[in-house]
DNA sequence: CAAATATGTTGCAAAATGTAATTATTATTT
DNA sequence: AAATAATAATTACATTTTGCAACATATTTG
């Protein structure tokens, strides 16, 4: 185009302002954003993206809202990726067998293997998540076990010391866990360290234990690694992510299964 | 393209001034909405189709109302005795002040006590019930300690060894049981014994404790008595039992508090 | 009660946005 | 100044959202 305005800016500079319009009005749009730093849309949502993966706003359909941790928050987390978290579900469910003991982390996408296990027959469900534990007593031919402790507004789930020690006192045959990201260099991350304590915790205990993640945490860097990951038995996933995490990801051990 | 004209909100946005005007109206008009956002009816309708899925807000013609769980409070009225219950969970509300903690034993008319304690502040609620730890986490400030354990699924709550001894950790202001029945001779009986136990512990535990139950369980006879009941500070009924009961009660040491 | 008006519903097309791969530009280093 | 890496733009295509129009249903009015 012609010669553009001295309005154009640097990264860090547009992250500020982005930042600044958030407060301000609590959503931001792309295009508006695109226009007034006289920018590709394609940059905006890289800086959104970036600014996402570090828990700075949440990413919505044309721009980027407040990251609110309100019930709302959950919600509709729920819905965000719906068919991708079913089909990382049906995944899941298939390598569990009648009987079993499984462990489900909280979090949105467990719920969905949560949903796809009801067809399983005798199982024992171990769970800190007030959903999981709620649907699953509701099934017949379940025994479903809640790891009490202090109950974590966001995730509605169990967390702190009491659900750490409770951990260690069960035998399970596969755990299914969360995480906040899929780093580049293939390392599941979180967002607190309590969490990733307790993640890493479950991923050790477990006879097999694998991550579940949607396509959405691809890249996405959070500020923690979860220690020992690598013990976990594969990582679950609802399509191939970049080359580059999958060739680090099996150099670390687990393996990568992409959900059909 | 063009320029676009694009000051046109994000859903996120809309959503969140639907629930904004919903809140201090009562109710929203789709003409309004739509006039307001610039977009069209459908969209609107769409939004608060969204919404309404999710239980956020009642659709009727034209337009959209607060969500009230009518179709709840039917089910509920036709289950016996919700008026009753309502009313001795405003009473128990009564005993507790903010910053309180407090216990909530599973049950429907302990449900009754957690909703009416959503009015107070800084509260800590501890309970074995999942519905209410997922009901009570929900509210702005108070905290939520679930005690762990295997699910009883008629209950909805967790029993069993765990939860038993994950009971000795807390040190609680108040608490509020409930009970299988309330026999002739002035004593709470149960229908297990595992809850029988696990509600005579916290009796013991708490500051003080009370027993709430409803009219219908008066002169009724489970299988177990509650060992130590009498350490209860109190039973809150919603209306006067029988003379004999009450005599028979009063001389064990509680004391008995009908709702008003 | 019936006509008139307003609202709800549906299928489909258009517009806007998301994603990925490739090319161009700018910054940094040597 | 040339080589290299980082950042941004462009392009092409998939997906989602929105608007439009025709028709069905409900509410209001006389």
């Amino acid at each position: 185009m012609s010669e553009s305005q001295n309005t154009r800016a640097l990264a860090p500079r547009r992250h500020g302002e982005i930042l600044r319009r958030l407060a301000a009005d609590g959503t931001v749009s792309i295009t508006a954003l695109a226009d007034f730093f006289d920018v590709s849309r394609q940059t905006i949502r890289r800086d959104l993206k970036h600014l996402a993966d570090r828990g700075q706003l949440d990413l919505v359909h044309g721009g980027a809202t407040l990251f609110e941790p309100t019930e709302a928050a959950f919600t509709e987390r729920r819905e965000e990726n719906a068919g991708a978290k079913a089909a990382i579900g049906r995944t899941a469910a298939d390598l569990v067998r009648d009987g079993m003991v499984v462990f489900l982390d909280s979090g949105t996408t467990t719920l969905a293997v949560a949903q796809a296990l009801i067809e399983r027959k005798n199982l024992t469900i171990c769970t800190t998540s007030l959903s999981i534990a709620l649907l699953m007593c509701r099934q017949p031919l379940v025994r479903v076990h809640m790891l009490g402790g202090e109950i974590d507004p966001v995730e509605e789930a169990a967390v702190g010391i009491d659900a750490l020690e409770a951990i260690s006192h069960f035998r399970v045959d596969v755990a299914f866990l969360g995480g906040g990201g899929l780093s580049p260099d293939g390392e599941v991350t979180d967002f607190t360290r309590s969490g990733a304590e307790q993640r890493s915790r479950m991923a050790a205990l477990a006879g097999k234990a694998y991550f579940v993640l949607d396509s959405s945490k691809f890249g996405r860097l959070t500020p923690l690694r979860i220690p020992r990951f690598e013990l976990a038995a594969g990582v679950i996933v609802d399509r191939r992510p970049p080359e580059a995490i999958c060739e680090a990801l099996e150099r670390k051990g687990p393996s990568l299964i992409v959900s059909t």
